[in-house]
DNA sequence: CTTATAATTTAGCCTAGGCTCAGTTTATAC
DNA sequence: GTATAAACTGAGCCTAGGCTAAATTATAAG
C-alpha cells in the first residue's frame, strides 16, 4: 500500500511514458524493416503481398507503411516492383534483428518455452533497454556453459 | 544467414504481430488506470491535472483518453469533478500493477540497476505473457533466498 | 497474343492519440 | 463577494495505422 513518498516525481514519469511512446513510433519501422530483410534472404526479394500477409495486415495497409518507409529512408521500390532496404534501412534491420535474437535467447535461456519466447520476444524487443540486453546476453552466456 | 526454412508459416507470424497490436491498445487503458489508482491511494483523489502532467502529456490530450475510458466502461467522472475507477476499472488497475511488478523485481533479480528496471518495466509489462511472467516469478523466489 | 488472374495502388473512411488555441467552470485570494 | 488564477473542456488540426471497394498494372495461361 503505497504512502506519500511512492509516488515518483512527475517529470520523471512523465519522462518514462514520453520515452515509451517515442519507443512506439519506431516499432512498425523496425518489425517491416526486419521482415523485409528476412524475406530478401530466404526468397531473393520481398513483395508487397508477403510482407503484408506476414504483418497480418491487408495490402492497403501494408502499401501505405511502405510509403511511409519510403519517404523517411529505409527502403526503395519503384511502383509494382519489389522492396529493397536502403543502408539505413540494412542498418536498422541488423540492430532489430540481434536485439529480437537477445530477447528471444534470453527467454529461452530462463526456461521459457519456445512458443512463448517466439511471441513475447516480438513485443519486447523494443521496449528493452541497452543495459538491460547487456544483462540478458550476460545470463545467456553463463546459461550456454 | 537464414535458408528456406527459416521463416515461420505467415499466418503464424501474422497472427503474432496482430497480437503484439492488440496489447497496444491497451496499453493506455492499463497506464492510465494504474496511475489513477497511484493518485487516489496517494492523494486521496485523481485529478486530470495530475495526470495530464505524470503522463507527459496536455491536459486536453489526457482529457479526451479520460473520455475514451468513460466511453469504454473503466471510469466515471462529472464534468469538471475528480476521476474515480469503476469495478472493471479497479480490477484492471489491480493487474496492471501486479503485472508491473513482477516485470520491475525481475529486472532487478537478474541485476538491471534500479533507474534502468523503472524504466524498461513501463514498456515490458504489456507484452509478457502469463506463462512468462510465471518464469519471472520464480527467478524472484529464488534470488531472495 | 489475348485473356484471365494476381499484385499493387488509389480513394475514402475510421479510431487512437498527439498538439494548440480559445472558452468555460471552479477555486482562491483579497 | 468580486477579481484573478487554476483546472478543465471544446474545436480543430495532424500523423499513424487499420479497413473496404475499386482501379490499374504486371504476370501467367491457353
Amino acid at each position: 500500500m503505497p504512502d506519500e513518498d511512492s509516488l515518483p516525481e512527475a517529470h520523471e514519469q512523465a519522462a518514462r511514458f514520453t520515452q515509451v511512446r517515442e519507443a512506439h513510433k519506431t516499432e512498425a519501422t523496425e518489425d517491416y524493416v526486419e521482415l523485409i530483410d528476412d524475406l530478401i534472404r530466404v526468397n531473393g526479394e520481398a513483395r508487397l503481398v508477403d510482407v503484408a500477409s506476414r504483418m497480418g495486415v491487408t495490402q492497403p495497409t501494408a502499401s501505405k507503411t511502405l510509403a511511409r518507409l519510403q519517404r523517411d529512408g529505409f527502403i526503395n521500390s519503384e511502383p509494382y516492383r519489389s522492396i529493397f532496404l536502403t543502408d539505413q534501412g540494412k542498418t536498422l534491420a541488423n540492430e532489430s534483428r540481434l536485439r529480437h535474437e537477445i530477447v528471444f535467447n534470453f527467454l529461452l535461456a530462463i526456461g521459457v518455452s519456445r512458443d512463448a519466447a517466439v511471441r513475447d520476444s516480438e513485443g519486447m524487443e523494443h521496449h528493452v533497454s541497452e543495459e538491460t540486453l547487456k544483462v540478458f546476453e550476460k545470463v545467456i552466456r553463463q546459461n550456454s556453459k
